[in-house]
This record gives structure tokens, C-alpha cells and sequence, in this order.
DNA sequence: TCAAAAGTGTTAGATTTACACCCATGA
DNA sequence: TCATGGGTGTAAATCTAACACTTTTGA
């Protein structure tokens, strides 16, 4: 193979992953105490290198099966940080990107020997080198891409209520809403399906178990939420 | 200095630009033929690359600089492109970013000297390598960003009829406004200022000419379009 | 004198928001 | 029996979208 361009500098690439999860009607991420150098000891995402024979995107996958075990994760890119002193050894660019998964879907014992941990996004400590501005911009966009696609059920299990459902967009977006608004607006969607299972975990009464079906909405994409 | 990261592979990091303009009341890009292997003589973005000295923004900035002579420039991530293949010869991870620029600041001499050329962004040739997706994406981006923040009049004079905004208005969304309807939204913002001067290149009758005061804008952001 | 772009308000319909009570059950 | 979360509809207010004519002036 030619080299065409031996006069200009090579760096390490890298890929960080915001992973998203939901829990306890709380909006988390998970990250784990670094356990190489620099930065030995502080909290962090969770990252890997890419090698030369994968795209930037499966190392992202790549690095995520490795951390969980799961295949076929909701994964976007955030973009690219690049600071020259980000990395306080080498000049590493490092791509961003976010995951959505189901916590109950995520081993806990793998968890543990990984080293991570969900934490309360609203409660996160501070974090290594320019992860923080990787998870604000993450959130961002997560946030955003949640308003208008149908990719919030990626953080919630197969079945879930309706209420599970309000809480994890009031947890994304931060605010309160309206139960009966909110339903109204479920009721428009054929794709959210109501099944004849009930919750019994939830509350005493128990609510109806709903799923969202991707055939349905294939046929008639019109999520707004 | 240390080198931690032995054990991995280095890529060659380069950054490529999207430049927006708008003439003749459409949205047009700066592309040009590419003028080294591989790829010589296709039609092309304008990019470059990432130094060890510089940021990723940094480097954008200056190839920005480096084709246009201009400062200052807006200009925003798109998004890195990471197929193993993407460049014929090395394995090389491109940072795209997109910039808004007002056709009549750049010189054209230099633009020629350059060999770039605005094109149609709807009557776009094929380009070199990713650079189709690296638009697309560029262009989905900026379309979401005009709507909720005052950027488009980077693309325009400082002085500027509703008509104009409007043709601008339209190109970037691809589809026609309503007059009375958009003008009354401009009414609305009041860092969107009349003068009294007229414009007489474009009608008979002269229309008037507008300025947007980024400091009245600070004091009450409301933009919506 | 006429073609071409500038400029200007109103109304119907659609969407959004606010709001309160009864139900079923396990503890 | 009571505390807890589940479930339901209506009306006012706001926003959006549709729509047509007069003005000015250079050619």
C-alpha cells in the first residue's frame, strides 16, 4: 500500500460511550473509576481504542458489547473532542457517542467486574478530562432525538405502564407533565399497544401493560412526543 | 513525555468543510476539484489536516481561513466520518463541520485561485468519497439550527430585505412560506430592526432594508422561525 | 401603461393547556 | 378503612394556516 500523506502527524483515536439508562424514575448513566493512567482513579466513561480494520462506529459497538455483553444497542454519535491537552499523555481524539439500554437487560455481576456503576445524572460526580461536556452534549441530543422518534422504549423493558412511560419523559426532559395530556396523546399512537397484562409491582390496583410494536409503527411513523 | 498508549494504532485526522452560502435564492455549497491523489480530479469538499498542535476546531478554523482569507466565520461539528475505506489509501478519520458564509465577503479571486466553485446544493454533482453524507448530514444539522437560533443571517448581508430572508427561509427548509405569515413572525422580534434605508437592486417600488442587533437579541432571545 | 415585487389583517381550524374526580387494591 | 397509584373528558386559550388586494415605479 502507498503512503500518501507521510507528511502530516497521526493521533490515537478513541471512543467514549454515554450510556443512558432508566431506573427508579431516574434518568442514569453508567460510569466506573478509571483503572488505567493518566487519570487513575476518577470517574469516567467508559472508552476503548479504535483499531485500523473497524469503522469508528463498530469500535464504538465493539466497546459497548465488551462493557455489556449485548448486541444490537441503540447507539448514536455525539460528535468529536478534540483539545490538544485533553489527554494529559498523548493527543487522543476521542468520538462521543450514546447508548440507550434497559438496565434489567444489563448482568449485574458483569456490571461489577467492569467497574461501573448508574448514577443519577442529576447527581453526577465530576468526571475525567472533557467527559462532563460529552455527557451535557449527549443529553442534548438524546433528549431531542426522544421528542421525535420512537427510541425512549430502549430504556424501558418489552412491557411497560403507561405512568413508567410519562416518568421517563419527565425524567429526560426535566419537567412535569400533564397525566391526562400525556395519555391523550399515547391514545393517538396505534404502535403503543395496550396488552391484557397487568403490573402488580407498580401499585396495588395494578395498570395495564402496554408494548410498542415496530411493524405498526413502520407502517405509519407519526411519534411526537 | 510518557507514552501510554503504545500498544495502539494511530489514524490520520483530517477535517473537512461544508461552506454554505446563499445567491440567486439558493442555498449553495463551495466545492471544488480535488487537486491531489487519490481521488484527483473529483468534485470535492475543501478540508485539511488535523496538526498535533492544534485542536480539531482549531484545525477547522484554519482550513476555513486557509481557503476564504475570512475570520470569524460560524461554523459548527457535523460529525466524524469513520469508514475503515473511506480514503483509497491510508485509513484516514475525517471531522466534518459546516460553516455559514455570506457570499459577497469572500473574494472571488481567491475563491479561483483556490479552484472552488458554488454549486446548487439541489443540483449537486457526485462528490469524492463520504463528502454526500458528510453534506446531508451538514445540511439536516443547519436546517434544525435556523430554526431555533439567529444564524442565518451569517448567510446574508448585514443589510437585508424580508424578502431575502424569506428566499433564504425557504431554500434551507425546501418548501414556500406564506408572506403575511412569516412577516408577521418578524414583527415579533425585535432585535430583527428596520432602517431607513432601501433597497432598490431588487424591485421597482425598493423594499426596505433590515439589520439583526445581536445585542437587543442577547437581552431577550427569542427567535423562532 | 403595465409588469413585478412590496406591503398589509382577518378568520377558521387545529393544537395545546389546564384542570378534578372516581376506582381498585393491599396493607 | 385508608393511602396509593390508575384511569378518564371537557373547555378555554393559543397558535397556525389560509387567503387577496393595493402600492410604487422602472422599463
Amino acid at each position: 500500500m502507498t503512503t500518501f500523506y507521510q507528511e502530516f502527524q497521526k493521533v490515537f483515536l478513541s471512543v467514549d460511550c454515554i450510556i443512558f439508562g432508566f431506573d427508579d424514575n431516574k434518568l442514569k448513566i453508567l460510569i466506573g473509576k478509571r483503572q488505567m493512567d493518566p487519570g487513575r482513579g476518577e470517574w469516567s466513561l467508559y472508552g476503548g481504542f479504535v483499531r485500523n480494520d473497524e469503522s469508528v462506529d463498530e469500535a464504538a459497538l465493539r466497546t459497548l458489547n465488551e462493557l455489556t455483553g449485548m448486541r444490537n444497542i441503540y447507539m448514536r454519535q455525539v460528535g468529536a473532542f478534540g483539545s490538544v491537552d485533553r489527554d494529559p499523555g498523548e493527543r487522543v481524539v476521542s468520538i462521543a457517542y450514546y447508548a440507550l439500554i434497559n438496565v434489567n437487560d444489563y448482568d449485574d455481576h458483569q456490571r461489577e467486574e467492569h467497574g461501573v456503576e448508574w448514577v443519577d445524572i442529576e447527581a453526577m460526580p465530576p468526571l475525567y478530562s472533557d467527559h462532563k461536556d460529552m455527557v451535557g452534549k449527549a443529553r442534548k441530543l438524546m433528549k431531542e432525538k426522544i421528542k421525535t422518534e420512537p427510541v425512549g422504549f430502549r430504556l424501558l423493558p418489552d412491557l411497560f405502564t403507561l405512568t413508567q412511560l410519562q416518568r421517563l419523559y419527565e425524567a429526560v426532559n426535566g419537567e412535569e407533565l400533564d397525566k391526562r395530556n400525556f395519555r391523550k396523546r399515547i391514545k393517538e399512537m396505534d404502535f403503543i399497544e395496550k396488552t391484557d397484562l397487568i403490573d402488580k409491582k407498580g401499585s396495588k390496583r395494578g395498570a395495564c401493560l402496554y408494548r410498542f410494536n415496530r411493524r405498526t409503527y413502520n407502517e405509519f411513523p407519526n411519534f411526537k412526543l
